[in-house]
DNA sequence: AGTGAAACGACCGTAGA
DNA sequence: TCTACGGTCGTTTCACT
């Protein structure tokens, strides 16, 4: 809750097999969990739990946006005056936005966008984003391919 | 497999329910999820099979890198000469490097990064991406807030 | 924090519409 | 592709360490 909560959380080598596991696959038994870190079924569940409701780790559905129809793909650097936390705001309220970042350096903010042709981006970026008030100026930077995107923490 | 793989699968509503079920809690089970879009346990099941099978959805646990301990993000904008994709192939394998995507623009590639001090940064900076055969330039975009992250698809 | 045991519920294979 | 059903295995609770 504290922006200044700095203290990483401490996890010993069963949590991040625990964790590892689950990176595998969400749905693996707590039994089967139990058997690879060699820890009772119970005591994986009581790990799982305490991960999940401190926000360490969430358990979740990801999907593919290519398979689902969305073949266009764009980061959007952005250039703004005034106070990018609302600007931001707005883009996180697009359904086509799926990343939103406040930055230093050359752009204030990125964007992730998803579409499903280049004229929903074309449509996307002229009536949408570069209309907000307060975006000076936008660089879009189109995928060509995505080479590698983790979800993966702790394992390192 | 083939990269002209350009059809979207069509996802009736119930499929479209099961993943939001999913999205929201990647460990609700069958029945649970049944109830509530209406259909058998077995039903849900081979659902889930079939998106899981073809890659549609993946269910897995997704780690909170600040609470890991990783502090410092950021997207890092590269411009490139000879093949792009060989340099992607050697930002890939650095472990701090967790997304890499060629792109079309004033870069060539953009690589996010997972670092959990300013210096660290520095270092992955000058010591490995810097100085990878191929690359002309960096730009470094050091993330303030993230705003908006989403892994969620099809429920739009 | 961890184990173990018993009751309960989920999961899986198979059969059939 | 769905439902129905029975066997198996996972999960939950609780008492205990």
């Amino acid at each position: 809750m504290n922006p200044k909560t700095r203290a990483a959380v401490h996890l010993d080598d069963v949590s991040k097999a625990i964790i590892e596991q689950l990176q595998a696959d969400g749905r693996r038994s707590y039994a089967e969990i139990g058997k690879a870190v060699g820890l009772s079924e119970a005591a994986v569940r009581q790990r799982v739990q305490k991960l999940t409701d401190t926000g360490v780790m969430q358990i979740v559905a990801v999907t593919d946006p290519m398979q689902l129809g969305f073949f266009r793909q764009a980061m959007i650097g952005l250039r703004c005056t005034g106070d990018t936390r609302l600007i931001a705001d707005k883009l996180a309220a697009m359904p086509a936005v799926d990343y939103v970042v406040l930055t230093a350096g050359s752009f204030d903010i990125m964007a992730e966008v998803v579409c499903e042709s280049d004229e929903d981006l074309i449509t996307l970026l002229n009536s949408e984003i570069r209309s907000l008030e307060g975006v000076v100026s936008t660089e879009t930077f189109v995928y060509l391919k995505l080479h590698k995107q983790l979800y993966n923490w702790g394992t390192r």
